[in-house]
RNA sequence: GGCAUCGUGGCCGAGUGGCUAGGCACAGCUCUGCAAAAGCUUGUACAGCGGUUCGAAUCCGCUCGAUGCCUCCA
């Protein structure tokens, strides 16, 4: 028996805007296709919010007892710059400028992308594709597409034709939008457009000369176009139809749309069940942009290298901060909310530790099941994670309450509790306790004992000059002292 | 300009047609030699204006504002 037969799991579906019951394709399994990143710079913060997010889908469904296949692409072929004919795409730009190979460039960023995902704790996917090395995949659909009629070859290059396509099918239903009003609202067109229609998009550009990310086709040397790799790697490795496709907010359109158009064009089948879509990160409630300095590399961060915040902050710290929001709502960055996120992690982890030392008695005043139970239905509405760390935080109290005596909770009980808070903190949320990952001084213990008791015969024979010296001072070492009914624990901060 | 999402107490952030989300900060209390930690108690929030309803912050309309997309972007 999995968990996920019990578990009864709703997703928002970005396809028909509501929350829908999870049934996945084949009952065990799920397949999972998110976005990667372009390797042209560092990632920011707001692409680890989304990963990040996906990540805890990720955990979740294989908590759930499923059989996960996730693959995560690493866009390494570049996109164009612009539309115009002489685009250039930007990973061989940024080659240019610091004078080396693109796949330089695509080794540098992807290594950087792998490191800081890294520090945030995000598991790697089962599969991580790029699109380089699926050229060969993203020609057969070209050729597929343009067999069932619905792209045009021009001067070496192949593009989709929307209007053609939209006449058997609906562009636009998953952001919304009506092919008449987008012809309406476009700008005028420009002279040497090769397109029949300024909706089109490129499969395949034709390479000038002086482009060096090139390969073979048909058609002439040239790359494929902006949104042929996902539905090629989606295909290949999970099937024309797959169960989750993710993304941020801002791939909706025209990214996914394509990705839509382009496999209903090519297999006559709707690619994908369950659209997720994470939605941004903002910087001070502004989007966070290169250009404006509005900007924060997680680096920075976690280094406290940086003009925006007070303070450095762990990638646990960070992870916690964003998990306290849904997945699907705008989040906010900002020194306030990070130093409140900080406070509300150090409590968590706090606790976490106190756990396994919990006395038990021959009752409890805490219904675990219960209680598991609701952390369980807010994860089942649609990933509800600050719903749920509300409910980790009512076992905080209650740990609190017990460690001081006032409660008390049976032996079987707290190994249910002790299970369920590792479950959801550590393997579900993906929060470390880097409280535990510091503490691996048996050095430190010895010393923090022998300071208490010294402190504790002070006090007992009320030299509190002493006592108080030894806890003001530890105190300036980033040590508290917290004295409890059972005695007196240390913690670092 | 078009499309979409959103606007919650000092800050962050859930949620629902009528029943306390939670975290942080603040205040009072308990505990303490004094503190800290922990616990307890208190906050008459739901952008504005109308409307529907026995009842709306939750539904509808309008206004204002924010964010995203409309050209690559998580």
């Amino acid at each position: 028996m999995q968990l996920y037969q019990t578990q009864e799991l709703r997703v928002h579906n970005s396809l028909s805007g509501k929350k829908e019951p999870f049934v996945p394709l084949k009952d065990g399994y799920v397949g999972m296709y998110v976005c990667g990143p372009t390797v042209y710079s560092n990632v920011h913060l707001g692409n680890c919010r989304t990963f990040m997010s996906f990540d805890m889908v990720f955990r979740y469904f294989k908590h759930l007892g499923y059989k996960v296949r996730y693959v995560r692409n690493i866009t390494d072929a570049g996109h164009l710059e612009n539309d115009a004919d002489e685009g250039e795409d930007k990973i061989a730009k940024k080659a240019k400028l610091e004078q080396i190979e693109p796949m330089e460039v695509v080794q540098r960023y992807t290594v950087d992308f792998h490191n800081t995902l890294q520090k945030f704790n995000l598991l790697p996917p089962s599969i991580e594709p790029t699109a380089t090395g699926h050229i060969i995949e993203q020609i057969e659909i070209i050729k597929e597409i343009i067999e069932k009629g619905y792209a045009y070859e021009i001067n070496g290059s192949v593009y989709f034709d929307v209007v053609k396509f939209n006449e058997s099918n609906d562009y636009g239903k998953l952001s919304g939008r009506k092919l008449e009003d987008m012809i309406a609202n476009t700008r005028e067109l420009t002279a040497q457009d090769e397109k029949k229609n300024p909706q089109d998009f490129a499969l395949w550009k034709k390479a000038e000369p002086q482009h060096i990310m090139r390969w073979p086709s048909p058609w002439g040397d040239g790359f494929p176009g902006w949104h042929l790799e996902c539905t090629a790697m989606s295909t290949k490795y999970l099937g024309e139809t797959f169960d989750i496709h993710g993304g941020g907010m801002d791939l909706k359109f025209p990214h996914h749309e394509c990705e839509i158009a382009q496999a209903e064009a090519s297999t006559g089948k709707s690619p994908v069940r369950y659209w997720l879509h994470a939605n941004m990160l903002t910087l001070n409630g502004k989007k966070m942009s290169k250009s404006t300095g509005n900007n924060i590399y997680p680096a920075e961060m976690i280094s406290g290298d940086n003009d925006i915040l007070s303070k450095p902050y762990s990638p646990a710290v960070v992870r916690f901060f964003m998990m306290q929001a849904h997945y699907t709502s705008i989040l906010d960055l900002s020194d306030d909310a990070l130093q409140a996120s900080e406070k509300g992690y150090n409590r968590l982890m706090e606790a976490m530790d106190s756990l396994g030392g919990l006395k038990t008695g021959g009752t409890s005043n805490f219904d675990v099941n219960n209680w598991r139970q609701k952390c369980y239905d807010a994860m089942n509405d649609d990933f509800n994670t600050p719903v749920l760390i509300s409910h980790l935080f009512d076992a905080v109290k209650r740990i609190n309450l017990i460690k001081e005596g006032q409660q008390s909770i049976t032996e079987d009980d707290k190994a249910l509790l002790k299970s369920t808070m590792e479950a959801f903190v550590y393997d579900i949320l993906g929060i470390e306790n880097q409280s535990a990952l510091n503490d691996d001084s048996n050095t430190l213990d010895g010393v923090m004992e022998l300071l208490i008791q010294l402190r504790n015969e002070a006090r007992a024979n009320k030299d509190f000059a002493t006592s108080d010296k030894i806890r003001d001072d530890l105190n300036a070492l980033g040590i508290q002292i917290k004295d409890g009914k059972d005695g007196t624990t240390y913690s670092l901060n």
